[in-house]
DNA sequence: AAAACGGGGGC
DNA sequence: GCCCCAGTTTT
């Protein structure tokens, strides 16, 4: 019942806002020159938090072009790799981060990615969105990355009755079999940023409106 | 629970 | 100029 309530959801997004991944190599966030490799998007990610594709992509793309593996960004100057990041926005937390989690990389990870939920949260800038993107979309798991406006349009939508993003994450994965997770960023997401916007949803164009327990606009 | 981190784009 | 924004960490 749930379950059949999101997917005709996200069937009924994706035809409206088509193919595009976020944050793999198709995404904005990280430019097609670079592999989609644990590492790249990692680090893609970090970058992307609280910043729009356009501008984490041209942070990621200077930064790669200087600095293309664990082992040279572990050694890096902080306040270069701040200058090379800076349209990403946090610039100098980011750097700070980036440079520290290439540095646990290579100390306690032979300089690659780990693959456990428990060990990405150890790294520092890496919550539960985005471990959960590295996983999703640079190792093939299975996994929802809840971000603001996942979190937002489910509860609106009435999918979920949830406070934190922690809980709707569990909560998606509930009623979503395990092969649409995936659909999930893809589509609630692009929606969220083109129609079910955070201050002014523009229910009038929105393709899921009748199945929305949240619509906005006094349109009932 | 709330503040802090920040540059870029829309208006 | 002012307001908003694909989180995470710290107080």
């Amino acid at each position: 019942m749930a379950e059949k309530d999101i997917c005709e959801i996200l069937d009924i997004l994706s035809e409206r806002h088509g193919q595009g991944a976020y944050p793999g190599r198709s995404s904005e966030g990280l430019g097609p020159e670079w592999e989609p490799d644990p590492f790249h998007v990692l680090i893609a990610t970090i970058l992307s938090q609280r910043t729009r594709d356009e501008n984490t992509r041209r942070a990621s793309d200077s930064l790669f072009r200087r600095y293309d593996s664990p082992e040279s960004l572990a050694e890096a100057d902080v306040d270069e790799v701040a200058e090379l990041v800076r349209p990403a926005g946090f610039p100098r937390q980011k750097a700070r981060a980036i440079v520290d989690c290439c540095g646990v990389l290579v100390r306690d990870h032979g300089s690659r990615v780990p693959e456990s939920l428990e060990e990405l949260l150890t790294l520092p800038m890496v919550g539960r969105k985005t471990a959960a993107c590295v996983r999703a979309y640079a190792m093939g798991i299975p996994a929802v990355c809840v971000d603001t406006h996942v979190h937002r349009i489910s509860n609106l939508m009435g999918l979920v009755s949830t406070r934190t993003p922690e809980e709707t994450e569990y909560a998606l994965m509930g009623i979503t079999p395990r092969e649409r997770w995936s659909d999930i960023n893809r589509y609630l997401v692009r929606h969220g940023q083109t129609v079910c916007l955070p201050n002014r949803p523009r229910c009038g164009e929105c393709p899921v409106r009748k199945m929305c327990d949240g619509r906005a606009d006094g349109d009932r």
